[in-house]
DNA sequence: GTCTATATCCTGATAGAC
DNA sequence: GTCTATCAGGATATAGAC
C-alpha cells in the first residue's frame, strides 16, 4: 500500500490557533529575515508532524520558498534543528538568570520568581518548547550533549534554589533532587498541552505553578490525609527494598 | 552530503538500561509470541530514536527477523504503533480504575492511590509510555481520535477525585482544572528521564508524588511566603487581563 | 538568492520460493 | 511463517540557469 503518511501540510499550519506561539521572537538577531522565515515555518512543522516526518519542501514552502532555498541559509535539515532547539534552550536558561530572580529578598521570594518565570517562558514559546524537549533524537551526537550541557546549567539553577533554602532554614530537609525534578515537571509538561488563547495568560499560569512549587516545601501541617502517613516523603529513604 | 542521520541500531538498544522496562508484560494475550516481541522491539526503536526515524527492518531485526516478516503480524508500520499507543493508554486507564482506589475510605486517601499508582504505572511502563505520549503524530487522524478518547476517559478520573473533595469539603475549593492538569504532569512527565536503575523504584516515585498531589489540595497555611501574595491561587479569576 | 531539474539513496510494502 | 529479492515512490541535497 505505503501510502503517505497524514501529515498537516505547511498551508495547514498557518493560521493554526493552537500554533500560536512566540517563536519569532527568539531568533538570532544576526540572521537574516529569510532564515528566521524558515526557522519559524521550521518550528511549526517539527511540532506537528516531527522532525523526521517534515521535508525540506515542507519547511521551505511554509516560508514561500522554493525547496532549493534552504540551503542558501542552513546547510542541512539537522542544523535547522539545531538552531531551533540551541536557542530554545539558551534563552530559557537566560530567562532565569533575569535579575528579578537574583534580587528576590528571601529564598521562597527567589523560588517564586524562579517558577513562575520559567513556567511563563515555557507557555509564551510552547511549541518552540515542544521541539525543544521532544525532538533531539533528530540530533548529532555532538549537538545533543551541547544541548545536554544547557538542560544541565538550568537545572542546576533550580537546584541552587531550593538547596539554598534548605540551608538557611526557610524550607524544611526536602529531597532536592526529587522537588526540583518535580518544579520541572510542571514547567516543562505543559507544553504537551499549552494553547496562548486558552483560559490562563502565560503570567497566570507561572503564578499557579509558582504557588504550588512553594508548597513543595512547605512544611506538612494542615493537609488533608497527612496524619495517615507520618511526615512527608522528605528525605528518600534510598536504601534498596525489593524492586 | 545526505549523509545517515545518526541512529541507535536494535542492535544498540538490546540490553540499554535505560530502556528497561515492562512493556512486554502490556500485550495482548491474543497475539503469537513473535508479534509481541516485534512490538517489544518496536517499542525501544520507537522510544530512541522515534517513529520516524525507525524503519521497518529495526523493528525485525530487532526482533531477530527479516524486514518481510513484519507483515505476516501487522498490516502496516502504522498499526505496530497504534497498537502500542492503544494498549499503552488502555492499560493506564485500566490501571487506575483498580479497586484499591475506588474502595478508598476518604477523597483524600482516593487522592493518593490514583496519583500513586499513575504515577508507578508511568514509571514501570516508562519506554512504551513514552512512546504512547511523544509519538501520537505518526497516527491516522482515525486512530489519534480512539487514544484522544482514552485520554480523556482518564483525565475524568482525576477530575472526580479532586471536585468529589471539594464537594464533601474535604479539600478547598481549588480550580479542579488546573490542580488535575499539574497532578497529570507530574505523573506523565517522569517519561523523559525515568529510568527503573535510578534511585527510586516506581512505587516510591508514586508515594512521593501523592504526596505532592496533597499538598496542591491543601489549605494554604503554613507555606514559606505564603503571606507575600495572600491566599492561594484557588480560582482562577478568568477575567481577561490583557494579554 | 531563488528557481527548476535531477542525482542518489533509502523506505514501506509486496512477490514468490521454501 | 520466514526468507531473499525487488518495486515504486519519496527523501535530502546538489547543479546550473537566471
Amino acid at each position: 500500500m505505503a501510502k503517505r503518511q497524514a501529515r498537516f501540510t505547511p498551508q495547514d499550519l498557518e493560521g493554526d490557533p493552537r500554533l500560536r506561539d512566540e517563536s519569532p521572537s527568539l531568533w538570532d538577531d544576526r540572521l537574516g529575515d529569510v532564515a528566521r522565515g524558515l526557522l519559524t515555518s521550521a518550528v511549526r512543522c517539527f511540532a506537528s508532524n516531527g522532525y523526521h516526518a517534515t521535508t525540506t519542501r515542507d519547511i521551505s514552502t511554509g516560508a514561500g520558498l522554493s525547496s532549493a532555498a534552504l540551503y542558501v541559509h542552513f546547510p542541512s535539515k539537522e542544523l535547522v534543528l539545531f538552531e531551533i532547539v540551541r536557542v530554545s534552550h539558551e534563552r530559557a536558561l537566560g530567562y532565569v538568570q533575569g535579575s528579578s530572580i537574583d534580587t528576590a529578598r528571601g529564598a521562597a521570594e527567589r523560588l517564586r520568581a524562579l517558577v513562575s518565570r520559567y513556567t511563563a517562558w515555557h507557555a509564551l514559546h510552547h511549541v518552540a518548547a515542544r521541539v525543544a524537549q521532544y525532538e533531539l533524537s533528530g540530533l548529532t551526537a555532538e549537538h545533543y550533549d551541547e544541548v545536554r550541557q544547557l538542560r544541565h546549567r538550568t537545572n542546576q539553577i533550580f537546584r541552587a534554589a531550593v538547596a539554598g533554602g534548605v540551608k538557611d532554614g526557610a524550607f524544611p530537609p526536602v529531597d532536592v533532587d526529587r522537588v526540583v525534578r518535580a518544579m520541572l515537571s510542571l514547567s516543562i509538561d505543559l507544553i504537551r498541552w499549552y494553547r496562548l488563547d486558552g483560559s490562563d495568560s502565560p503570567e497566570q499560569l507561572g503564578d499557579f505553578y509558582a504557588d504550588l512549587a512553594l508548597r513543595m516545601v512547605s512544611s506538612p501541617e494542615s493537609r488533608p490525609g497527612a496524619e495517615r502517613r507520618g511526615t512527608a516523603p522528605q528525605l528518600s529513604s534510598a536504601i534498596a527494598t525489593t524492586r
